[in-house]
DNA sequence: TAACTTACTTCAAATTTTGAAGTAAACCTG
DNA sequence: CAGGTTTACTTCAAAATTTGAAGTAAGTTA
């Protein structure tokens, strides 16, 4: 039965509209002292995948809240996303593809914008002309520093231990799996 | 071909928020048997929204080509979600916008494209007639089974081991601390 | 040097998401 | 119970995002 449970996929209903922290008795039993959960629920991909799409669609808010207090209008939450991702390096378009696992026409519409509203500077790389070499600007810079001291405050309430870290970084593993699972299997089927 | 893929290096990228995350030393780590991180990596929240976003996407994807091999047309992957979404249960329109987050008229416009293509059903309720209660059709539960099948073989990929069943819940149990942080804040600022 | 590949851009169209403005039913409140 | 308010949703128009097909120009290879 229970090697049945595990890799079959078994359908759970766990309180989905998570307002409830106190329908997570693991999370409950966590804060206690226990570092894993003792009594382990069956998450199937689907319910992650949701989880995800609505902390994705939490997020984007965040950013379009964050950036309409900064006054800054001419870029989204879906740019902003593109800035982070540049963060502090000189990349090219095709390393800032593999980064987000964008469509190429996409980021090359999103640095488009970008680059028109001051962000990004464009500079076709020596070596090989055809590359674009992608670097934001001081504006640019400034606008993710302010994005990222914001954001120090949610770092905060979410890393507020070592449990919390742990945690924090087991999901981020996690996820990446996902992202890989999902990556292959969209290109050479499962 | 998977199974190597799943365990290939990560590539991250260099620091942000002061934190150097240039390596992850503990997914090498897990490689070798220990399914535990023993240094704490510090993940900041943008790492992860990136992440998030990205595993997004992928999903995404992954739901756009399982429904073109089922050969159905008129469902994108956010129409599909919400089939997901709506799963076996019969509830009103509000208590999907609590599952997604969604904004209503967005809500609003899906419904009327599920039931358009007969994939679900919405009555208006006896005790209160402006609320509009929604469930599957026939139609919609078969969509929703075909695609739970296809998923069934990422459970088995995702979920291996008693390990991987453990941190699959984490990741969860994390999102799930991240939809609740970034929501309250989006509404109550910080 | 002709054919092919890579790295990216452009464009048009589809899809998804938002926000403002409805409608109708339920709920007060005096 | 009339009048105003709130709730539960819908509609509409516009914006934002994403896709896919078709470019272009620079490198690579045969």
């Amino acid at each position: 039965m229970i090697q049945k449970l595990l890799h079959e996929e078994v359908e759970v209903e766990t309180s989905i509209d998570g307002y409830d922290a106190a329908n997570f008795p693991e999370i409950t039993a966590e804060k206690q002292g226990h570092r894993h959960p003792v009594h382990t629920v069956i998450v199937t991909h689907f319910e992650l995948a949701r989880m995800i799409e609505r902390v994705n669609r939490r997020f984007a808010s965040l950013l379009r809240t964050e950036m309409t207090k900064l006054g800054v209008e001419d870029v989204g939450p879906a740019q902003a996303m593109v800035l982070l991702a540049i963060g502090d390096v000189e990349l090219s378009v095709g390393e800032l593809l593999d980064r987000g696992h964008y469509v190429g026409s996409n980021i090359s519409y999103y640095l488009k914008q970008l680059a028109d509203g001051g962000y990004i500077d464009r500079v076709a790389s020596q070596r090989d002309k055809r590359s674009a070499r992608i670097r934001l600007t001081e504006k640019g810079e400034q606008l993710c520093a302010n994005l990222r001291d914001a954001g120090g405050a949610y770092n905060r309430i979410l890393a507020r231990d070592d449990d919390d870290l742990r945690n924090l970084e087991i999901a981020f593993q996690t996820l990446h799996r996902l992202e890989l699972v999902w990556g292959n299997a969209a290109r050479y089927g499962i």
